[in-house]
DNA sequence: GCAGGTAATGCAAGCGACTTGCAAAACCTG
DNA sequence: CAGGTTTTGCAAGTCGCTTGCATTACCTGC
């Protein structure tokens, strides 16, 4: 049974406001810390793999090798900016037809995908 | 200027290959090494640095934590299964029209993407 | 309110994969 | 063959994630 945990409860408010798609562990444990909080690496860890088992966050790998995560909700993809790394949520799939022509290709059983567009964010351009 | 380099060579020829899209550096190694000539890591972990700088190969990102190459080519997407890790390639690219929308839709300046379906491989569904 | 039990936290150590420094060996070139 | 440059292997370093363990905090039933 859960208790109360302020590092927990402060890494699901960090992420369910909903505002980034991008919270490496070490963003949210300096989010935290900035609020007046402790919160050590581990706690902030054990914080997300807490949430992400209990359906509250999802892990989003944007390819620069660090574990990052947003807010679970519906699927989407992300574009990334490549000079500062700024990171959008695209509203809807754009991909719903080419899993069917995916399978059809290639005798796949297609059950996801991870998209991640780069380039350059309006105010990098 | 170069010098013969058995161990790049053999990273080379291997990577250049073409059957397969999801080389990591151990099992490069363990490659090279299968044929006979002594390869250390970080000789093979030089060979593909050198070889992706000269444009030969490149890193494709599976979203598993690791580095892995596939031979420098036209541009095309992956299917990677969830049960054995078989990974293919896609003939043609599923996106061109998509960026353009998402241009539009985000004020992106897209110059490229990362896609990687999941699902089961023929031989594991 | 207090003892007992469970959960959360911090610290430090561990781990996996990549990266780098350095000296020894291999290779050309004049 | 001498001199200068590349490659190679080994070992050590780095980075980020993961785990073990003792401590602290929090409930719950006496």
């Amino acid at each position: 049974m859960p208790r109360p945990s302020h590092v927990r409860d402060s890494v699901r408010e960090l992420v369910e406001s909903g505002d980034r798609h991008d919270w490496s562990i070490e963003d949210l444990q300096g989010a935290v810390r900035s609020s007046g909080l402790s919160a050590d690496y581990s706690s902030v860890f054990r914080a997300v793999t807490w949430l992400e088992k209990a359906g509250a966050i999802r892990q989003v790998s944007l390819g620069d090798g660090r574990v990052r995560f947003e807010p679970a909700g519906h699927h989407h993809d992300h574009v990334r900016c490549e000079s500062c790394g700024a990171v959008s949520s695209l509203p809807e799939c754009l991909l719903e037809k080419a899993a069917a022509t995916v399978e059809k290709g290639t005798g796949f059983a297609i059950t996801g995908h991870r998209l991640v567009f780069s380039g350059l964010c309006p105010v990098c351009r």
